[in-house]
DNA sequence: TTAATTATCGGAAACGTTACCGAAAAGCGT
DNA sequence: ACGCTTTTCGGTAACGTTTCCGATAATTAA
């Protein structure tokens, strides 16, 4: 099977091969109607440039790359295939990686930019506790989506960030749910650790109840264990029941994550608790499924289509220095459904 | 900021480019203690050799894609992060990419491996219409990973495919509700053109119905019209909000993929229907939803994971020449859970 | 000791593309 | 007619790596 090359068009054509070199990168140098002939020729041939060489000699490779931190969230699902699309419009190539729980987000980072020359980064969950010295080293812009807050000693100029304000939304939510009348209300919690998003939300559940004068009952307090899969419907469905058997009497499950109200959903249904007259349940990031389940799950709504688009736009800005880092704090939504009611003493 | 390259770590080593290359690459002609060396200044120095040079160079570069129809489809994801971290384990890179529903899989095929001169690729999802001389031109061995039935025209020798038997297997299910003793099943279904998987679990749902004498009635088949995602939990809703509108009776409802299913009992429950009292629901798949939906769905678990590896290690072991194409279907197991219970006259 | 083999290495040619530089041709004003 | 700019193009040096080929040094066999 003959694969042809930039040369053989150029043969073909009779013409050289910057020629066609300008033909394929709509460079203003070139006659129409030589631009047409080799076109032309390119179809005919089916000749499709041949992506290293182009990233090989091109300074500005069109590339960047999302490392997410916790695929079993399927709010990030959503997030993916957002990015994705306006990488596609602005003809960027994405690439995109996991990264496992035990693997240092920074390091692989630097990996995959030095690999494959990416122009840039988005960071797209897990915690973060870097010094900024080995940011910097990484070289290539990069912004922060629904990371979890960024330590106080990282120059704020040096990174962007997208996000909700994840403790005020969080507290809004207990709020929501003192309001229905509420005192003892447990929270369901994953990945506590530093200065996660599990932590800055179970910090916006204290702001709530101390603003109520509710006393903070640590046995209401459950944090998941699962060090895999922190915001899994599983890792949800096991805290709860964990949870009750603590014999601790709640009225309320808050569960930081959409995906662990899921499952907190089925266990409270397992242990015969009615949700929401026995129990009120909500959850955080507003997915899909909170709309099927049966009750609905109350969840403070992320604007996810608007947050991907705006981490991407934000991301090409920096990239062709239209823009100096920014940090973007949205509005979280309150979508009240079926699963919390009025309850408590 | 200096990035080195082979040549840096060759000259701060005082060796030649080739030794440099010989280290990094694990050829066996090279003295350990030169190895050592080289291996110490390369993380001195934080080089990461740069994969657009290493793939131009290379005649066997080592890099797969997977090519998804659908990735609404919650079946997928777990698909594809097993195909992952297999290719993670064998060094390869994999390139994902999502096909729209008005692209042809085929050209984005052919414009892919061309682009990053993969080795091979998956199909996964989709349906599948093409010529085998299109195939042909892909030049490089791939694999169906259910992806419905492939048009007889196809030599089978020219592919292979990874799936279960989803004709049968649909069948099984629906005769598994026909034992409970219901007459009346409804079909969900979606993108049922041409020889897709939701054709053959439609055929298979014949297929049973007839072998027992039961009339298939059309206006309990319900053909989902969203063109865009095909197995979304949406699209589950509104199919059975419209099938219900229908007013034709009956006591069981076999959706043919879970996400279907899972819309599907959100609109039974707003129609006042009890699930498993009124009506029965059946799914198809296996994802991890159904075990924590109220009731659980019964399913027909599809081994995602072992699909998974063994489509991986099939592409890899036909790359290396090691064997031929093969056609692996396996068994489905029927997950009998909470949300089928016997009916029917 | 000498010849033959082996282990280890360096040089340099590719891989396919882009970008720079300069040249030819064509248009323009005078 | 002339010089000037503008348009359009080709040649060629990179980009960073791998791989081939041959060279040297070290080892072994005779």
């Amino acid at each position: 099977m003959f694969e042809p090359t930039i040369k053989d068009i150029a043969h073909i054509c009779g013409v050289g091969v910057s020629t066609v070199s300008r033909a394929i990168n709509d460079h203003p140098d070139i006659n129409p109607e030589t631009k047409e002939k080799i076109m032309d020729a390119i179809r005919e041939y089916g000749y499709v440039p041949n992506d290293s060489a182009r990233n090989l000699k091109r300074v500005d490779a069109k590339a960047i790359a999302v490392l997410v931190k916790g695929i079993a969230n399927p709010f990030f699902t959503n997030m993916i295939k957002t990015i994705e699309k306006e990488c596609k419009k602005k003809r960027y190539a994405m690439e995109l990686s996991h990264i496992e729980a035990d693997e240092d987000e920074v390091d692989v980072a630097q990996k995959v930019v030095k690999e494959k020359r990416l122009r840039g980064i988005i960071f797209l969950g897990g915690l973060f506790s870097h010094s900024e010295e080995k940011l910097k080293k990484l070289n290539v812009p990069f912004v922060f989506s629904t990371v979890g807050a960024i330590p106080e000693n990282i120059s704020r100029k040096a990174y962007s960030s997208i996000s909700v304000d994840d403790r005020r939304e969080s507290a809004r939510m207990v709020e929501y749910l003192i309001g229905l009348g509420h005192t003892k209300i447990a929270i369901l919690v994953a990945e506590a650790q530093e200065e996660s998003i599990g932590k800055l939300r179970l910090e916006g559940y204290c702001d709530a109840l101390r603003s109520h004068g509710i006393t903070i009952e640590p046995k209401l307090i459950c944090q998941t264990q699962d060090e895999l899969s922190h915001f899994s419907m599983e890792n949800g469905y096991l805290s709860t029941r964990r949870l009750l058997e603590r014999g601790e009497a709640f009225t309320a499950l808050y569960a930081v994550a959409d995906a662990l109200a899921i499952g907190a959903l089925r266990a409270l249904y397992e242990a015969g608790l009615r949700v929401p007259q026995d129990i009120s349940l909500a959850g955080f990031d507003g997915i899909d499924m909170t709309d099927y389940t049966v009750p609905s799950i109350t969840t403070m709504r992320q604007p996810v289509e608007e947050m991907a688009k705006d981490t991407t736009r934000l991301l090409f800005d920096i990239i062709a220095k239209k823009t100096k880092h920014q940090h973007i704090v949205y509005d979280a939504e309150l979508a009240v459904k079926e699963s919390t009611a009025c309850g408590g003493s």
